[in-house]
DNA sequence: CAAAGATACCTTGACAGATAAGGTATCTTT
DNA sequence: AAAGATACCTTATCTGTCAAGGTATCTTTG
């Protein structure tokens, strides 16, 4: 979304869409007002990142997808994570662990020099 | 620099460079030498980058620069942060901040869920 | 029943930050 | 004289993000 964390959470959103995935199969809706209530409505994926992101990984083989079969309300395009999908999950939050304690070292969150 | 960080840095550059302007005045060269040394060399910036960040930091008003005058050696740039430059510096340090921790709510750093 | 709103998907064009690859100039070491 | 280090800079390209547009279906409201 605008605003705070758009430009510092780049790069982070496959690894943000893997991490629900990883706990069940979803849709790009769902997977979105789950980010929102996470955390508390301070953050949202735009819609055409999110689908980029869809397609990026589905093309690197760590999703498969398949058309939902609703009775009810607007066609839904489920996304299923694979394996290969939840190691690149686990490599992603490892790179992202070592950003952090990077930025640690260079910036001075705390008074420490 | 390529790897680990690259992309999960972004957006942060301009905050590294001011962080080594707020101490003292400073050029490329050594912010960068400052940079691989803080990291144990796992971190460094691209060049292109770091006179692409000089740049827009000059252009926002936060640092302003001038010829250092040696008497042997290449021709220096220094860059000086203004009282602009130091307010900015704060601002993204918060910014990083909430990134992190809204990244700590997204994903899983440790077991909780 | 028509209009408005919600759910749900998708594409296109533009932008900004990062990077590879190239360049220049000076000094020091071999 | 050549090689390496210091130090600066530019250009073209790539990638992820986003604003703005679109489609289709169902539910709610007047």
């Amino acid at each position: 979304m605008a605003g705070i964390g758009s430009d510092l959470l780049r790069g982070n959103t496959d690894t943000i869409i893997l991490r629900f995935l990883y706990e069940k199969d979803s849709y790009g809706y769902e997977i979105n007002k789950n980010i929102r209530s996470l955390t508390d409505n301070a953050y949202e994926l735009n819609e055409a990142t999110l689908y980029t992101s869809f397609k990026r990984l589905e093309k690197n083989g760590w999703i498969t997808s398949y058309w939902g079969n609703e009775n009810s309300g607007a066609r839904r395009r489920y996304y299923r994570i694979t394996g290969e999908g939840k190691k690149a999950y686990e490599q992603n939050l490892s790179d992202w662990e070592d950003a952090v304690k990077m930025m640690e070292r260079l910036v001075h969150t705390d008074e420490q020099d």
